[in-house]
DNA sequence: GACAATACCAAGCAAGCGCTTGGTTTGTAA
DNA sequence: TTACAAACCAAGCGCTTGCTTGGTATTGTC
């Protein structure tokens, strides 16, 4: 299944919001600008004034704005899960896999999703505790689909550190692309991928 | 020479405040709470809450919040950056270097100045743009300890990938540890030091 | 074409924000 | 003791914030 057709099917099952639609236009924009001023400094003004309507209008969508970051979160963890599965599974040995899945966050960090996985990482703080707790199960699940890998190479003896603190420095190390890779600069998504693996010293 | 003497010397230069002063106080306090709320939501009555003084008093040892913040980012660069190259120099080989490396910037993330370094590394988008090109030039300097490093290892052949890119990857692994690494679990930060140099495949 | 339900606007409120002001206390040195 | 600067306080100003309110279009359904 590709990326379109998985986002389909989640938007069919009421899990993410149509990108088309208001609210999934919102949440779009909201990410984009909570990426690129902070949550705290984006106002309500400012995301009402991004999909063209009157800053009060915002209330009738969601509760609250930090609701609004709330869905943020919530929607984009739900989808790059599924693409992370979707992407392990077509791998068929670890080694594979492992690539598959640096690849998949890498695209998750830099791609389309890019903006609200830099939310994801960096706006934790502005969470409220009971939107914590509930985005931190949904990363738990996440975060299995990496682990069950690393330790399968672990096993194999491809692997000799500790595959919880591999996946924790690869959690950093991945994440930070955001902050420096730009795909002009001559290096294309599989390139970095290769590199990460080199990193690994877990060549082809 | 230790960390102790590194800092007073970088205090008789007037580079770093002096911690038992005011205004070194005060960048203290500032760094912890910048770290624990964000700066956005960090109140210049919170700040002076935290040395016992009103808030308007702050203006008398600052021209503005954000000057705060300026001053943390580029007092907590100089005195790691002094840590850094102190500790690169202790060492004989690369490999022993690039252990030192790794292992100073573990304990200028976890330990003393783990506030400010999340602060420096989580706060950036709160600069002005004049206050990011000061820090900026600072952090070449830093970044330049690193690369002169890395780049010997490749030339030696110990290291695959590109020293710009591992660098980079380093960077964001090493910073994330202030999320998840506490000392108490059991790992000290010798053994971390070694799970990353592991990690990397570059073992003893 | 009636009628809800949904989506939105215009206006503004209460609270909190960074920062300023005018004046007082404290420390230092002749 | 006097002189003066550095450090601080008490009060509050002007502005922005998230959010509310009461009302008006727009849309979908039978």
């Amino acid at each position: 299944m590709n990326q379109e057709a998985i986002l389909k099917s989640l938007v069919a099952d009421q899990l993410v919001s149509d990108p088309a639609s208001a609210r999934g236009r919102l949440l779009k924009e909201a990410a984009r600008l909570f990426r690129d001023k902070g949550y705290e400094r984006t106002t309500v003004r400012d995301l009402a004034a991004a999909v063209g309507i009157q800053s009060g209008s915002l209330f009738h969508h969601f509760r609250s704005k930090e609701k609004i970051l709330e869905a943020v979160m919530v929607e984009t963890i739900l989808l790059n899960t599924a693409l992370l599965k979707s992407a392990v599974d077509e791998a068929d040995n670890n080694g594979d896999k492992l690539r598959a899945l640096i690849r998949s966050e890498l695209e998750s960090v830099i791609g389309q999703t890019g903006e609200a996985m830099a939310v994801l990482v960096y706006e934790w703080r502005s969470l409220s505790e009971e939107s914590q707790e509930k985005v931190l199960a949904l990363r738990d699940i996440y975060e299995q689909v990496w682990l069950d890998v690393l330790e399968a190479l672990k096993a194999e003896g491809a692997l000799s550190a500790n595959p919880f603190i591999v996946r924790r420095l690869l959690t950093g190390a991945l994440s930070w692309t955001v902050t420096w890779y730009k795909p002009e600069g001559g290096m294309n998504l599989s390139a970095l991928t290769e590199e990460v693996m080199a990193t690994l010293s877990l060549q082809g």
